[in-house]
DNA sequence: ACCATACATTGACAACCATCAATGTGCTGG
DNA sequence: CCAGCACATTGATGGTTGTCAATGTATGGT
């Protein structure tokens, strides 16, 4: 007998938990500010860009900035590292490979 | 002497207008049930899936996805094609290669 | 002409979001 | 210990969003 389970993952629809999970990631990057925020962070590579280097350029307050940072942590996009009195902060590895499988099919 | 222009476009930061462009299409993905929503429209290839197939499996009355539907076809997603009393939604061809584009550098 | 079906639109409401000024916290140098 | 810098948090505000009941519109059959 054939039961759901003998239907292969990627022939099956998105489950509610695995579309939650995708959503989040889309959402993270669904504000313009965010992507470009997103961009310059990625733009640095694994050293990663001190925060301080990013108000300026995307014409923000310094909260604002904060609080996008935070959205893109809590994505777990970005992650941030001490150095001293700055936070460097880069992209988390592999944070974009569940959005990818899901686009490239 | 070297001006702005001579930096190739993927090593210059997103602008403004196109960080905007995509972060529409990733605002379209950014619910889940419009995410399983294009999930089953993508899933029904160039045929396309009649949307009162739609309503059932995701658990919304008919008004919700309807107006899920509109946001995916304002994001350029999908499209729709009458059949008699029937609307026929597809994906749009190319709809994600922007977005593949930049997750994947 | 009438009715049923498929789908869209309207209106309303609670929840969420982007933004900034003001304020708080933690680190460093003197 | 204090002053200054980097960054986070709070509170407020105007705008947006997901949802549904009610209603509207279009199409097709009888």
């Amino acid at each position: 007998m054939a039961s759901a389970k003998s239907i292969p993952l990627s022939k099956r629809p998105l489950t509610d938990s695995s579309a939650e999970e995708l959503a989040v990631g889309f959402a993270a990057l669904s504000d313009p500010v965010r992507l470009r925020l997103f961009d310059l962070v990625w733009r640095a590579g694994s050293n990663g860009v001190c925060s301080c280097d990013l108000v300026e350029p995307l014409e923000r307050s310094q909260p604002t900035i904060s609080h996008h940072l935070k959205v893109l942590r809590e994505a777990g996009l970005v992650e941030s590292r001490r150095e001293g009195t700055w936070l460097w902060y880069s992209v988390v590895p592999d944070a974009l490979t569940s959005a990818q499988g899901f686009l490239s099919r």
